[in-house]
DNA sequence: GAGTTTGAAACT
DNA sequence: CAGTTTCAAACTC
């Protein structure tokens, strides 16, 4: 055909290279797949240089008829490897489906580049080609239909890889294409086993593959899973799978001009991804993918999914672990939340397209490992994808979901000591902003939720986050198997724990709960209303309880021995301890706190003055400022409550207050608010709390958290009228939640009166009421729900819609911004701290700020679920019920 | 990793 | 309900 001349940006080695390639490819037999892309068919029809040779060679294309492919592997050019990369990583196309996933950005990259460069390339490789090989293959050279474009172009990736390594190796042509074929079909299967998010994608892809391809794709990993030496680990099938999928796309016609110059733009805007980089985009596809499977669904292609889980090379069980808490890296890393919005608006620039054949049905992946987690996810009702995906994982994943769920503190934790595999993971755990992780965090947090009342998990307390981030780590080390579900070795007690009894798990559990409903209850309950005021306006400081109390007799409540400790609750009157010495609060201190708290709140309410107080509250501006602060730190994962590394005496101590402090309450609080402020989320605050605790922590409050404060309160400037303003904004106002502000700070009293005491007005008080709000969803929100079912409406309201299935951002948001309406005093109205906030929010916490705003506009007020008790009385209820 | 300590759970 | 035993986790070395 017209070997005209190609291109600019052709280069001249790019010829040179594919003038090798296609003397290999020249070689081919018809089998051998054509190189050429749909793109370049596209181009060479806008172009004058028209392809050369016939579609000889008919590989069958995942979904797409291929007709035989016109172009042996033209673009087979070593050098190509520089742009195969950048297929690879953004081969899939994007085609109109998961717009979270790297692959559709890379797909579009692949797609730009296709378009840009592929052109060249097969253009002028198929020229050089043509030229050279002129005699043999100018037959096959012929101009392929679309069709064999496409199945070139899916090829191509292998083709080059193959070409370039093993083509180059292997002077049989022949062999080299089966190789690739086969290879390809290989990794596809590969891909299958190891990630499953789209097993039977995979499997189609094969299918459609074998089924019209004329000559099976393999790649240079052989059955045996043997790769290639030449071959970067993978890359070649991911290569290939991405390129099947951007050959379907072109195949697709939709992509036009427009789209050329737009997938150029994403081109150029995609940063050159490292292997690492891809294979967190490949999670990031894949979990994605379960996250907006529903979108995909409706919009994407299922190649699209395929081309995701295709693209996704074999993983080693490292990278399915990794892959496992992907879910969250992918919120986590704003790199990768950049891929996502890639994807999406390539998922939006991609229509659906006809490619549809490829059925994508979404499983969970089956190739991660079926534990109780995933069983009991199975049982539960109702999960979301995500969750599911994530339960199904049962890995680490399972519990990074359902410790993030818990406490992003735990989270953060948990990831680094337990994910040594997924380091990636973690650290984008560490250091994903609260707003990355969020959402996706949000999204499964509900499912998590639900899966925390799971026999397995239900039942432990770590299940609510409250397990020290220590025990975490330890049991990790210890109890979790390579899955990273909980398993404990109880042996000798048949344990439902045990995977050995997965099967029975459920049928003993249903069994179980058939005769006590409240059996795999948390063990840890809320006592708010023991504090709760009986108007139930004031939200008294919920105060998580071991359900049936420790029995310590020698450890004094002081180390994972006890209960009650390990939960990071305090000791309660149920408790027979001997000597406590709970840091969390003791058993002494209980009942006596409780009473006066609950004095106290009448008396304001009696008199009428909680309003004042809480404008006295405000008024303190440390006070407002740790509002503010606790604002910020809002972990957008609710952390669970009583999260607190345990052995941090600090933390402890600052616990001792009894409020159990989400992990992050820790960070706004603790002393460490320019710590934290540097980097709120950053998991080692908590660590970092010094262990004398109180003390320190007291003073930090005071003193640093007051500098802190007010370096905040330069930003806000009125500090009321920023709390204000935050309240206002706040959609559940609760004038009830201004009463519980005061009733909190003086709750505090009865709790850590003292450290309290020691920064009177200062943030300290604010900080126990953060900790409430913050409290991680499942305790906090169920303190809140006591108290607010005795209490307000509004309050219950939030309450209820944090606890149902209300995403996580959603309930996070809430929290914060109820705490903050606790905060404001007179609501006066003041300059927002926008700015302040979106800084710390844009840089750490995005979604919480995104969810924040959410919440103000959804967030209806909702009735108290239960009348308002005296508090004594429903404290004695209280008990009751946990017992 | 082995041994000790500890407290929950089960049992009496 | 108290006492005892069993068990596994927590802890120490």
């Amino acid at each position: 055909m017209d070997s005209s001349p190609q291109s600019a940006s052709n280069t001249t080695t790019t010829t040179a290279a594919a003038t090798t390639a296609i003397v290999a490819a020249a070689t081919f037999s018809d089998s051998s797949p054509v190189q050429e892309s749909p793109f370049s068919n596209y181009i060479s029809n806008l172009s004058p240089i028209k392809p050369v040779k016939a579609a000889h060679v008919a590989q069958g294309f995942l979904g797409v008829s291929s007709p035989p492919l016109v172009f042996t592997s033209p673009r087979i050019i070593p050098h190509r490897e520089t742009s195969f990369f950048q297929r690879s990583q953004l081969a899939q196309v994007p085609s109109a489906e998961t717009p979270e996933n790297d692959g559709g950005r890379n797909n579009l990259a692949g797609l730009s580049d296709d378009i840009g460069k592929s052109v060249n390339y097969s253009t002028k490789s198929i020229t050089d080609s043509h030229q050279e090989n002129a005699g043999e293959n100018s037959a096959r050279d012929q101009p392929g239909s679309s069709s064999g474009c496409v199945d070139e172009y899916l090829y191509d990736p292998v083709d080059v890889d193959c070409a370039s390594s093993v083509n180059l190796v292997n002077p049989n042509a022949k062999q080299s294409n089966d190789v690739l074929q086969s290879s390809a079909l290989s990794e596809h299967a590969e891909q299958d086993q190891g990630h499953s998010m789209f097993e039977i994608k995979p499997a189609q892809v094969e299918k459609e593959q074998s089924s019209n391809k004329q000559s099976p794709i393999k790649c240079p990993k052989d059955e045996s899973g043997m790769t290639m030496g030449h071959f970067p680990e993978k890359k070649q099938c991911d290569v290939l799978e991405s390129q099947v999928v951007r050959a379907q796309e072109d195949y697709n016609e939709n992509v036009g001009a427009s789209l050329q110059g737009a997938l150029d733009n994403i081109v150029q805007r995609e940063p050159e991804a490292s292997h690492l980089q891809r294979g967190l985009s490949r999670r990031c596809l894949q979990f994605g993918e379960t996250r907006w499977k529903t979108v995909v669904n409706s919009t994407c292609s299922p190649n699209l999914m395929n081309n995701v889980t295709s693209s996704r090379s074999p993983a080693s069980a490292m990278e399915l672990e990794s892959l496992d808490g992907s879910l969250v890296d992918l919120s986590d890393s704003s790199s990768k939340k950049q891929t996502v919005n890639l994807s999406r608006s390539a998922t939006s620039m991609f229509p659906p397209r006809g490619n549809e054949k490829l059925p994508i049905t979404v499983s969970k992946p089956s190739g991660i490992g079926l534990h109780l987690n995933s069983i009991v996810n199975t049982s539960a009702v109702g999960h979301t994808t995500a969750t599911n995906i994530e339960s199904s994982n049962c890995s680490e994943s399972s519990n990074l979901v359902e410790k993030i769920a818990i406490t992003p503190k735990d989270r953060m934790l948990e990831t680094k000591a337990s994910l040594p595999a997924s380091a990636a993971t973690a650290d984008s755990l560490h250091n994903a902003e609260p707003s990355n992780m969020l959402q996706p965090v949000g999204h499964q947090t509900t499912p998590l939720n639900k899966r925390k009342f799971n026999p397995e998990h239900g039942y432990n307390v770590e299940e609510f986050g409250q397990v020290s981030p220590a025990k975490k780590k330890r049991k990790k080390s210890s109890s979790l198997d390579g899955d990273g579900c909980k398993r404990c070795n109880c042996k000798r007690t048949k344990c439902l724990k045990l995977p050995e009894y997965e099967d029975t798990v459920i049928e003993t559990r249903q069994q179980i709960e058939s005769r006590n409903p409240n059996a795999f209850a948390p063990k840890i309950v809320q006592h708010v209303a023991e504090f709760a005021a009986e108007d139930g306006n004031q939200l008294m400081p919920s105060l998580a309880r071991h359900k049936r109390g420790c029995h310590c007799k020698r450890s004094m409540c002081l180390k994972k021995y006890c209960e009650c400790y390990q939960a990071n609750v305090g000791c309660s009157s149920d408790c027979r301890c001997e000597g406590c010495k709970n840091v969390y609060g003791r058993k002494e201190e209980y009942g006596s706190t409780g009473e006066i708290a609950s004095n106290i709140v009448r008396k304001q309410i009696l008199d009428g003055r909680i309003d004042d107080k809480l404008e006295m509250a405000a008024t303190n501006s440390d006070f407002l400022h740790a509002e503010l602060y606790d604002l910020r730190h809002l972990t957008p994962s609710t952390p669970s409550i009583q999260h607190s590394d345990h052995g941090k005496d600090a933390q402890v101590q600052f616990n001792s207050s009894r409020y159990v402090p989400s992990p992050e309450s820790d960070f706004s609080i603790l002393p460490s608010y320019a710590k934290s402020i540097s980097s709120p989320s950053n998991s080692h605050s908590n660590n970092m709390i010094p262990e004398k605790g109180e003390e320190i922590l007291d003073i930090d409050t005071c003193g640093q958290g007051m500098d802190y404060n007010v370096a905040m309160m330069d930003q806000f400037s009125p500090r009321h009228d920023a709390l204000v303003d935050i309240c206002e904004l706040t959609p559940l106002q609760n004038p009830s939640m201004t009463q519980t502000t005061s009733a909190s700070s003086k709750t505090r009293d009865w709790t850590g009166g003292s450290r309290l005491q020691l920064c009177p007005g200062s943030g300290c008080f604010s900080s126990g009421r953060s900790f409430r709000w913050r409290s991680s969803p499942i305790t906090p929100l169920t303190r809140l729900h006591e108290s607010k079912n005795q209490g307000h409406d509004t309050d219950s309201g939030l309450y209820d819609i944090l606890e149902d299935d209300t995403p996580e951002i959603l309930k996070e948001a809430s929290t914060p911004i109820t705490s903050v309406k606790a905060s404001s005093p007179n609501k006066k109205r003041v300059s927002p701290p926008h700015k302040h906030i979106q800084g710390l929010w844009s840089s750490s916490s995005g979604g919480l700020r995104s969810g924040r705003k959410f919440i103000l506009k959804a967030v209806p007020s909702f009735p108290p679920l239960t009348p308002c008790i005296d508090s004594k009385d429903s404290r004695t209820e209280k008990k009751d019920s946990n017992k």
